[in-house]
RNA sequence: GCCGACAUAGCUUAGUUGGUGGAGCGGUGGACUGUUAAUCCACAGGUCGCAGGUUCAAGUCCUGCUGUCGGCGCCA
């Protein structure tokens, strides 16, 4: 039952001139009673199949010209080139349905359904995600998220990290408790982790450099083009490392998702309208770092009303950030900004070694990371200091009771670099099925 | 939590100062031997989101509700 070709080597033009059984999917289909063309879609793409009566004869014909929109076929026949518009055909001998598309249910995706979407997405599409999957903007989209994946595993793997799992289910926070998803546990209370880092450090002392991609959830009620409630983050943990050398694998782990894309969708991304130099720059420029006080007077030189000692919210980002033509990394914030576990600069305790990477074109931040308060003393001060109960962080603490030692890490939101390299509108286009605050179906 | 917009056929939508809701796509039937979102003819398909109100009369005006979308705060 497995395939023996491909729509892809066909129009690849590897078949020519021979026989092919395609098995796949009505994508159009048209033509009169003696002919007609049904457009073959599989996963590789689409080609044009000739149907003639005169050379299937009138039950396959019948039946092949029933066939509705996305009905699943397998056609047989030989691959002629020709000079219209698939530059490769294929004039069918014989074919039947598989599974048809009865006409009381035709399928609900019609053109004028995507054309008004135009890549952005309408509550109908949302509603019916499950087949907009099958869509050629989708399945380019999501050949494209594979490929960041991909990309993610090699560039640690490559690196000698391990891969490394923490649970889903938490009893405390990372980052602030109101964006905690409470669920039931066995008559207590548990939350959905909303980040690997506090187990990641914890097996720091034997892994020493560690990774993961994971889904991660935070129950904020934004709504943006670039919040999911649960987004995919990739997070990386290395021992005897400062903020330097986290920042220097971020900027290389990013260049490599660009440079790993121009490689293996090029294809895909024209498909998108993507302006391929766009990522190239990506790719091959090194990303600026800016200290957070060199960002405010900037900004304050932009006649932007901004304090010391304010965390940067999207509207500053975007101002800092419209400027930019490569992404920038942002370091050095006033410890008042961050959380605890962000360790002090031993040069001027007012910063902590911190670093976001704030991604061009207004996608917003992709990276963040830093440093890790890492000895005893200073962790118990920072949470004291912070008013954070010491007693759900005991594990944490641990840690730096038995040799800790120098060590940090990043979070980089995986589905906001696919939207950003793929330029896409909305974060929702890059994951089958996204959720946010007002949507967890279909 | 806050601000704004929208809701008409399966989809995308038109609907004027309030006066018997139209079209394109998709579907059905028919015509057509090379179509490219095929074309042409015909047909079917509507609780105008829900509940009130104003009016002789409401898709249209008012109030409430629900849902969705966009944005802010927060973040990756």
């Amino acid at each position: 039952m497995t395939k023996s070709h491909w729509v892809g080597d066909v129009l690849s033009g590897s078949h020519d001139g021979s026989e092919v059984e395609l098995k796949g999917w009505v994508h159009r289909s048209r033509g009169s009673n003696k002919i007609r063309f049904v457009v073959m879609r599989d996963s590789t793409g689409t080609v044009q199949c000739v149907i003639k009566r005169e050379s299937v004869g009138d039950q396959v014909f019948d039946e092949l010209a029933g066939a509705l929109i996305e009905s699943s076929v397998v056609l047989r026949g030989t691959v002629t080139p020709t000079d219209r518009e698939h530059g490769h055909e294929v004039q069918v001998s014989s074919g039947e349905v598989i599974g048809p598309v009865s006409a009381e249910r035709p399928f609900p995706i019609t053109e004028s359904a995507m054309a008004e979407a135009d890549g952005g997405e309408t509550e109908f599409l949302l509603d019916n995600r499950h087949l907009y999957l099958r869509t050629g903007r989708m399945t380019t989209m999501l050949k494209i998220r594979s490929s960041v994946f991909g990309a993610v595993h090699s560039y640690f793997r490559d690196r000698d990290f391990i891969e490394y799992q923490a649970p889903n289910f938490v009893a405390g926070a990372v980052e602030g408790g109101s964006t905690l998803f409470e669920v039931p546990y066995f008559g207590r209370k548990a939350y959905l982790t909303q980040s690997w880092q506090l187990y990641a450090e914890a097996a720091m002392p034997s892994l020493e450099r560690l990774y993961t991609m994971a889904p991660s959830f935070r129950a904020e009620k934004s709504r943006t083009r670039r919040h999911l409630t649960e987004f995919w983050h990739a997070e990386m943990e290395i021992a005897w490392g400062g903020n330097a050398d986290v920042m220097n694998h971020g900027e290389a782990l990013v260049r490599s998702i660009a440079a790993n894309l121009l490689d293996e969708r090029e294809a895909e991304l024209s498909e998108l309208g993507r302006d391929l130099d766009l990522v190239s720059r990506y790719a091959d420029t090194t990303y600026p770092r800016m200290r957070y006080d060199e960002a405010i007077e900037t900004l304050q030189g932009m006649g932007v009303e901004v304090e010391w000692g304010q965390d940067l919210d999207y509207s500053k980002e975007k101002v800092l950030t419209q400027d930019f033509d490569v992404p920038h990394f942002l370091t050095h914030y006033p410890r008042i900004a961050k959380p605890f576990y962000h360790r002090p600069d031993p040069d001027d305790p007012k910063y902590v070694l911190c670093h976001d990477l704030l991604a061009p074109e207004g996608y917003g931040e992709i990276i963040g990371g830093g440093e890790r308060t890492w000895s005893e003393k200073e962790i118990l001060d920072r949470i004291d200091e912070e008013g954070t109960p010491r007693e759900p962080y005991e594990f944490y603490i641990d840690i730096r009771r038995y040799g800790g030692v120098p060590h940090g890490g990043f979070g980089m939101g995986v589905d906001r670099v696919c939207a950003w390299l793929s330029g896409a509108d909305h974060i929702r286009e890059t994951i089958p099925f996204p959720r946010d605050s007002r949507r967890v179906t279909p």
